[in-house]
DNA sequence: GAGGCTTTTGACAATGGTTCTCATTTCAGA
DNA sequence: TCTGAAATGAGAACCATTGTCAAAAGCCTC
C-alpha cells in the first residue's frame, strides 16, 4: 500500500448504491434470477460460460459476495459446507429446501425470531444472528 | 459432487457399535470433552500435538467424523464453512455460540421443531431435518 | 469529448480445509 | 499365536475460495 486511503466516494453508502455497475455483474444477477434454486458459485460460473457470458471465476466470487452483504441475495451453505446463492424476497427469512431437487420454498417464523431473540438475552449475548434451513423432501420428489 | 457412499463392510452397522476402540479414537475423544467448547479438526489435532498425544491428521477427521455420525458429538459449520465440533449432551438441540471467545450454550426449542415440523408438513415436506444455530457476543466478550 | 482517478475485472497463483492413497500397525477372535 | 479386517500415519491430491496485479472500464471534471 502507498499512499493514504482517501475515504472512497465519500457521499455514497458503503452499502449498496456504491457499487460501479458492470456487464459481469448485470450477467451474474441475471443467471441468478432465471435460476430459482440455490446454486454455488462454481455453478454459476459454468452457466454464464454455456450462456456465453464470459465472466471470471473470481468475478463471479466477488459479486455474489457483494450482493449477499448487501442483502440482495442469500447465501447459505451445503451439508458439506459449499456456499450456494439465490435471488430471493427481501427481508429476513428461512428455506425449505428440498435435498432431491432443490426446490426452495421461503417461510417465515416470527415464533422463531422472537424465541432466538428471548434465548439470546436470556443467555445475555448481544448482537446476535441465526441460521435456520429446513431440509426435507419435497411432494413431488417423494412420490 | 463426490456421489453415493457404498456401505463399507456390509455386516457391521453402519451405526456406532461397529468401531473398534484405538489409542487415537479416546485421545480424540479426551481433547474434545476436556475443551467444552466447539473446535475445529485442525485446532484439536494442534491440542492433541501439546499433549504429547500422537495422532495424524487424518485420523482425527476420521474419528471426529464417525463421531458425529453416530451421534456421540455435535458438528456445525462456522460462518467460514469450517467444520467444527464439540461434546454434547445427546438429544436435539441447538446452540447459541459466541463468536469472541467460543463460549457454548445449548438451548431447547420445542417452539422451533413445533413450527419447523408444521410448516413442512404445510408444503408436502417430508423426511426433514432443520440446522439451527445462534451466534453472538457473551456478557463477558461484549463488555 | 478528453484526461485523470478509482473501481472492477481476469488469469492464474496461492491458500487452506478436507479427503484420498496405500503401506504399515493394531485389534478381535479363533 | 495366527490371521484377516479395521485403523492409522504421512503426505499427496482435491477443490472451493481468496489473493495478486496489470489491464480495462466507469465516473467525474474541465
Amino acid at each position: 500500500m502507498t499512499g493514504v486511503q482517501e475515504r472512497p466516494t465519500a457521499l455514497t453508502e458503503p452499502g449498496e448504491g456504491a457499487r460501479r455497475p458492470t456487464r459481469q455483474r448485470a450477467a451474474v444477477a441475471a443467471v441468478l434470477a432465471d435460476t430459482g434454486e440455490f446454486r454455488s458459485a462454481q455453478e454459476l460460473h459454468a452457466l454464464l460460460r454455456e450462456a456465453g457470458d464470459k465472466v471470471g471465476l473470481a468475478t463471479v466470487y466477488r459479486n455474489l459476495q457483494a450482493m449477499a452483504a448487501d442483502g440482495e441475495i442469500d447465501m447459505l451453505r451445503t451439508d458439506e459446507g459449499e456456499a450456494v446463492y439465490r435471488a430471493c424476497s427481501t427481508g429476513h427469512h428461512h428455506h425449505l429446501v428440498c435435498r432431491v431437487c432443490g426446490r426452495t420454498v421461503e417461510v417465515e417464523g416470527p415464533t422463531v425470531e422472537a424465541w432466538a431473540t428471548k434465548v439470546s438475552s436470556q443467555h445475555g449475548f448481544t448482537d446476535v444472528h441465526h441460521t435456520l434451513e429446513i431440509f426435507g423432501t419435497c411432494a413431488d420428489c417423494s412420490r
